[in-house]
DNA sequence: CCTTCTCGGATACCGGCACTATCCAAACAT
DNA sequence: ATGTTTGGATAGTGCCGGTATCCGAGAAGG
């Protein structure tokens, strides 16, 4: 298909293609000759999961670039390639170690880590994104003045994990090992509105089952 | 104290504070004369929970001033008050009601619903704006090629009533109503970087626990 | 063959938004 | 007295996702 067809069937301008082929978001078509460009289904999927990841995602163009960058990258192994999308990921800066409330926040989450067993986890405390946004987070509640401690943290990190698990029995369903990839980004990425807006739902739900509509 | 000691217990410059109060997310100061204001520990707190939502909840200044609106809005008894809050955030547009994958998504959401026996949030179904993101966040999966169904989503929705239930208790440990409010609120979009740090913790615990480094 | 349409590529531009810099006159501080 | 600080008003900045415009090279039709 060409540039117009490949708009029309994802609902994107070509304008907006255009920007993301220079951006090297999406891989240029086969040149037929110097004024057309042949896509195909893998440019359509791609193309979709580009959308999904900056609007549903709200991830920055830039950022999305390095992750498609990884999904691709056949020289990795799986855990690899997958951690390797995923760190791409954070848009969480670095928190700051010397803070005080940052320490306190740190050695909370080290001891969910460990009171879970999650070994892997916790070797990587230092490099990984997933980590460090969580200090930040907890750092940042802590400085409005909610105690959020290992304790607090535990049943919630207990549920996450029986998430992740669903996550990962999803992703094994898919046949290619590249599907298992740019699934595994979509779980990351796109399961979290959903999770999300299921979160806000069963808030609101479980609050009008205590207060009705007082 | 005045605005420079507010800017500088907070970390907030005092040309941002003074943007806040321009856009009436931050009360004025007690107009001491005509060239001074003095603030008190009330501001702190809002000032800091305004960041809170502006720079780890990511919500639009506009939104937040919503937001901050309801929760001030002493009227409204608790769960609507709550609610107003809540619905003040979503930035997710009106799903396409004519879409194919839009009404799928919906029939399915609501068959999670009726399945868990959520009846408060069934009757809302048309206008919770939580109903509205997880219908849009499920017609994004489907145009994916992600066959999110109800019997997929089921798990989710219950580990999420799980968290919710936590959430509550803990809304229910604050001792004043507007306290609880507040904390509503930051439960609502505090929690949910902390929760999705957690989760993406466990997708790496648990690919790195079934594969190893491989 | 010639006209007219459409193609893809390059470049400049736009609009929204969260701030930020500058200016000002009033009022402290010393 | 005089330099500094205050809060308020207004205009400007930087980023970033996206768009409008222009161009010359083919394709399509008669």
């Amino acid at each position: 298909m060409r540039l117009a067809e490949l708009s029309e069937r994802s609902g994107v301008s070509t304008a907006t293609i255009k920007y993301y082929l220079r951006e090297g978001l999406l891989a240029p078509g086969r040149q037929v000759n110097t004024t057309t460009a042949e896509y195909d289904e893998d440019h359509l999927r791609r193309l979709r999961l580009v959308r999904a990841l900056i609007q549903v995602g709200r991830v920055p163009v830039a950022t999305a670039r390095e992750v498609l960058a990884h999904v691709d990258d056949e020289s990795l192994g799986r855990t690899i390639r997958l951690g390797a999308a995923l760190w791409a990921l954070p848009q969480v800066p670095e928190p700051d170690g010397s803070d005080e409330e940052v320490r306190a926040a740190h050695h909370e989450v080290d001891q969910v880590m460990e009171r879970l067993g999650w070994s892997n986890a916790r070797s990587l405390s230092s490099i990984s994104p997933a980590h460090r946004s969580l200090v930040a987070a907890v750092a940042t509640l802590r400085r409005l003045g909610y105690a959020w401690d290992a304790e607090l943290m535990l049943p919630y990190a207990r549920l996450m994990h029986r998430a992740a698990v669903h996550d990962l029995d999803f992703v094994e369903t898919r046949s290619s090992e590249a599907e298992k990839v740019e699934t595994a980004v979509a779980a990351a990425i796109l399961f979290e509105p959903a999770l999300r807006a299921l979160h806000r739902l069963a808030q609101e739900e479980e609050s009008a089952r205590r207060y009705g509509f007082e």
